[in-house]
DNA sequence: CTTTTTGCGTCAGCTTCCTGTAAGGTTTCG
DNA sequence: CGAAACCTTACAGGAAGCTGACGCAAAAAG
């Protein structure tokens, strides 16, 4: 992976571009934002390390601009800012990701990995359930090449059959893994989640077992 | 997934409360550690979300508590220190993980996934009965590898003599597990149940005891 | 801020198939 | 042989489940 570390500390830059070299990745470090510009217009990165250096906005104001030059190669950026709304700002600006300085060397590897999973290659482990192929650590499901989303309520409820995979689950159970209190609905709200569900994901994944509950379908 | 969130700060706490909310999760939302206590000892979680607050060491010996009572619940501390030392000492005294704050919601989303994940798919123990491999928990009844679905009705009658090995069951106790009011039924409704099960689970394995009941095979 | 979209709980009408009953067949045993 | 006990099949009724529609509220878009 070609990764564009943008670092004006000495100090810090040295020692994150010798980590990352020692991940075996391949580093070039430039202090400045303007040198970060040429660099990326010349060649593709697979990662930008981007140090917010001062609270001027100025690295914020690149970053905007990079994204809205067209450019998509993910960005981590490092901060020494404190506070939710700058971390927030940054995400909003177009980064993938962030680092609070001051960080130890392996959490930045982890992100490196992760980062690099996201964007290259082939990622995270797969679940297939007949044509379903799940990627739990994204969220997404590929049903026959084409991409499912499901809602919030839904992922949950797919996830309870996950985590219990050929186990048969009760309404009640279901309804647990979705509301605080049991508060005995007086609906069928589980069915039409259900219903919902096997209208994106196809029939014959999720079976009914009248009675007792759902069960999803193995292997 | 039912998370328990203790933390005192009512900004980030609601903020918190909403992302996992937003992940399809529930949550139960405390600002005090003593009602965190109440909160677990009521009900099971699958994850706590546990904010130090103070570096006065109250958190980390709730957690050292809670672990020395025997809860294993899964637990992300929140903290504000930054030192390394400190988040090993949160480590040691039996979180799961922990996030420095600030921290990014979509960082949070990504770990509570983790541990969730990393606390699934604990197989469930099998019963064997001749060709037959039942996983009570499941409800599931495997028969020379093909699966076997029992109504409701007839798992019921199944629990019945799973609950009794090798004990011969009368047709008025098995009546007594399906109506729990002394319906009196005035039918071959056990015998019918019966036959409908031989069929799905094989000849032998439901042994006719005459004028008595019925038992299951052994073993 | 207003408008539009989206998520989700609820309801109502429809469909599915479980289940109790009965009727006739088969086995067991005196 | 005959009666009692049990087995099996068929069937109707109704409970359980399915799904399109609606409304509200929150989020996203403008």
């Amino acid at each position: 992976m070609r990764v564009l570390l943008v670092e004006d500390d000495m100090v810090l830059g040295s020692a994150v571009r010798d980590q990352i070299a020692a991940d075996g990745h391949s580093v070039d470090w430039v202090q400045r934002l303007d040198a970060a510009g040429d660099y990326l217009r010349a060649a593709p990165y697979d990662l930008v390390l981007l140090d917010l250096m001062l609270p001027d906005g100025l690295g914020l104001n690149f970053l905007r601009k990079l994204r809205a030059s067209g450019d998509v190669t993910p960005v981590i950026i490092l901060t020494a800012l404190d506070q939710i709304s700058d971390r927030i700002e940054g995400l909003n600006a177009g980064a993938d990701d962030y680092l609070v300085k001051p960080f130890d060397l392996q959490e930045l590897t982890a992100r490196l990995k992760a980062v690099a999973r996201r964007y290259s290659g082939n990622p995270n482990p797969l679940v297939k359930i007949g044509e379903l192929e799940i990627d739990i650590a994204a969220r997404t499901i590929m049903r026959s090449g084409k991409t499912v989303t499901l809602t919030a309520r839904e992922w949950a409820l797919f996830e309870a059959f996950l985590q219990h995979p050929g186990n048969l689950l009760s309404k009640s159970q279901l309804e647990e893994t979705l509301y605080t209190f049991d508060a005995e609905i007086e609906s069928n709200t589980i069915e039409v989640h259900i219903s919902r569900m096997r209208k994106k994901l196809g029939a014959g994944v999720i079976e009914t077992v009248r009675g007792m509950g759902y069960r999803l379908e193995q292997s």
